[in-house]
RNA sequence: UGGCCCGUAGUUCAAUUGGCAGAACGCCUGGUUCUGAUUCAGGAGGUUGGAGGUUCGAGUCCUCCCGGGCCAGCCA
């Protein structure tokens, strides 16, 4: 396991762990495990179980197991196995042993029947739709199964031939005999195994049963010895039955090998991000629909979409350590992670100069011919980080923003006669504006003082309000980069009005592409996943489409811009004004 | 309507287990700055869902009410 991203923050879980220490329930280690079904990739949803699991094994000096919850051969496949490991090991978590569900079939097969020895458990020849109908409903009890009470040895029997593959899929089932009439659905004779001639991804067509999710959970953490099973809330109706299950066998003295004590589960709340979505299948809707480019698509919450991005990983470990865990809903504003991705990159990240929307600047007095090296800081927060040589000519880029012709009395940056620095180049002062024929400013030109080199204040004391990246014309890189913007509009796009799909909520401008980037010639052997802040428009990544010949970055994310936030204010003073306007014209009390 | 869970700044969480309600993010103001970044200083923001009760003292304990969430897969 790899350094704590921060110092931990305590919880409800530390204090039951704690207790169940203090109290000798748990002796040894604290084991615990991160259970993913192999159905899907992994995203920042499952991050949050990932990072309690791992780290209160951690803080406890225990273990953690990934587990593979490959209990349903219908959906799940290698290719997720591998990436959840990929993405686990990415996000730096290491794991004490690598387990599947489907190692322990032969020990649940073998329990099973110890269950129905006792008259635990019996099989079922009702069909789904009465199984259905019998459960009841959240107001009325269930009704027995007419085969609820049939002879032990024939269930025993038919249990066996169901393993042979004597029945077809859905023609018989495993239940628990518990109660039909408790309250909680989930205690009302649930369903142990499933008749499913499938080929599964590890014990190929070995088995034709596959337990269900409420029998082998529990007693895949009993038999690895997982003293603590933290889950999403979605289980805490299930603990009845994961109990339940567990007692049972513990009653006829069938604990595991080594195993002493039984396995607690405890349940904490799923984290929501606003304008993220974390359910499987409408992400899956999202890819297969062509709304994005793939699972990896960097407007994805997958690991494979941030790390694509370029999130770092320790940025979203620190987001869960720093939210908390409790039990309550709740909806974390994407600006807390966003927070802590600036923070990271910030911290560890070396600067480079790229041109988004390049205009051409001719600094006049500048000699045709020369070249000048330029030197420049890597990283103003990391001295270790040392310098650059970036050529300085005649004729450069800078940002087509960074120019007004008519600036309001707040911009920093170049106007008409105004004077700006370049950084660690010189102090230019725009002297003419040329047009096109349709009057777009196609070129600047400029006059730069040789007195201000490497960016310097001149002799005089004369001062500068603004500083502007450049690149030199004849050395720039051409490269594509990648805006990214929220893949939705709404806070929880998963909330949909009647008559509408949370695909409705979906941003028609999540994703732009610039072809005519100017960067400077450092960028030049830049590698897939490399990280970078471009000076004064934001944190980026190479992408895995960069090439030599093309490169690629995408934007993982800007910088905080309070003079993007001044501008935006008069329009806003304005909207609230129009407001105001509507509501008052709105009001009861102006008759029409 | 049955059962279970949950209500503390805008958001996410704390509150030494009954002792002056705090932090982070966000927001606002100002200083510094060769990134309008970073950084630093400060500020606003709370009837702890509500009402009773116990107590010298309640976010914390008790009662009632209100609000929200989850559960009727041979998914996990």
């Amino acid at each position: 396991m790899t350094d704590d991203p921060t110092p931990i923050k305590r919880n409800f879980l530390y204090e039951a762990i704690d207790a169940d220490i203090a109290s000798g329930q748990v002796q040894g280690k604290i084991i615990t495990r991160f259970p993913p079904e192999p159905n899907g990739y992994l995203h920042i949803g499952h991050t949050k179980a990932i990072c309690i699991n791992f780290g209160i094994a951690q803080h406890y000096n225990g273990q953690t197991h990934l587990r593979m919850d490959d209990t349903n051969p219908v959906k799940e496949e290698q290719e997720y196995i591998d990436a959840i490991q990929d993405d686990i090991r990415w996000l730096g978590f290491t794991w004490d042993r690598l387990c599947f569900a489907s190692d322990y079939f032969e020990q649940l097969y073998d329990w099973a029947i110890v269950l129905i020895q006792k008259g635990h458990a019996y099989v079922d020849d009702q069909t789904v739709d009465q199984i259905r109908a019998n459960r009841g409903n959240l107001t009325e009890p269930g009704t027995a199964s007419p085969w609820r009470d049939r002879p032990i040895e024939e269930s025993l029997d038919l249990f066996a031939r169901m393993k042979a593959g004597e029945f077809p899929d859905g023609s018989r089932v495993l239940r628990a005999k518990i109660n039909m009439a408790d309250p909680n659905l989930v205690m009302r004779d649930p369903v142990l195994y499933r008749i499913l001639h499938a080929t599964h991804p590890r014990t190929g067509d070995t088995w034709c049963i596959y337990p269900m999710y409420d029998w082998a959970h529990g007693q895949s953490d009993w038999i690895e010895g997982i003293t603590h099973s933290m889950c999403d809330i979605s289980f805490e109706i299930h603990r009845p039955l994961y109990d339940w299950c567990i007692n049972r066998l513990a009653e006829e003295n069938a604990y595991p090998p080594g195993i002493t004590y039984k396995t607690r589960q405890m349940e904490f709340a799923r984290g929501n991000i606003t304008t993220l979505i974390t359910s499987k299948r409408k992400l899956l809707q999202l890819v297969t629909a062509n709304h994005v480019t793939g699972w990896d698509d960097p407007r994805m919450p997958t690991l494979r979409g941030m790390r694509r991005r370029g999130y770092p990983a320790m940025a979203i470990r620190r987001f869960w350590e720093e939210a908390g865990v409790a039990k309550r809903e709740n909806l974390i504003e994407f600006a807390k992670l966003e927070s802590l991705i600036r923070e990271e990159l910030n911290r560890t990240v070396q600067r480079r100069m790229a041109i988004l929307d390049p205009l051409k600047v001719i600094i006049t007095n500048y000699p045709e011919d020369q070249i000048e090296q330029m030197s420049v800081i890597n990283n103003p927060e990391d001295e270790t980080a040392g310098r650059r040589d970036v050529p300085f000519s005649r004729e450069l880029f800078i940002e087509r923003s960074d120019f007004m012709e008519d600036p309001p009395r707040k911009f920093f940056r170049l106007g008409p006669g105004k004077e700006v620095r370049l950084r660690s180049a010189y102090w230019v002062t725009c002297t003419d504006v040329i047009k096109d024929d349709q009057g777009n400013v196609t070129e600047l030109h400029c006059t730069y003082d040789p007195d201000t080199k490497g960016g310097k204040t001149p002799p005089d004391g004369r001062k500068v309000k603004g500083t502007l990246h450049w690149v030199s014309a004849a050395h720039a890189l051409d490269a594509e980069v990648r805006i990214y913007d929220p893949l939705f509009l709404t806070e929880n796009p998963e909330q949909v009005e009647e008559g509408k799909i949370f695909l409705d909520n979906l941003n028609p401008d999540s994703a732009k592409t610039l072809k005519n980037v100017k960067v400077e010639p450092a960028l030049a052997d830049t590698q897939s996943g490399d990280r970078f802040q471009f000076e004064r428009t934001g944190y980026f990544c190479t992408d895995s489409d960069s090439t030599a010949d093309k490169l690629v970055f995408n934007r993982t994310a800007t910088l905080r811009d309070t003079w993007a936030k001044v501008q935006k204010q008069p329009n806003q003073q304005k909207q609230k004004q129009k407001k105001k306007q509507q509501q008052r014209s709105a009001s009861p009390h102006k008759k029409d």
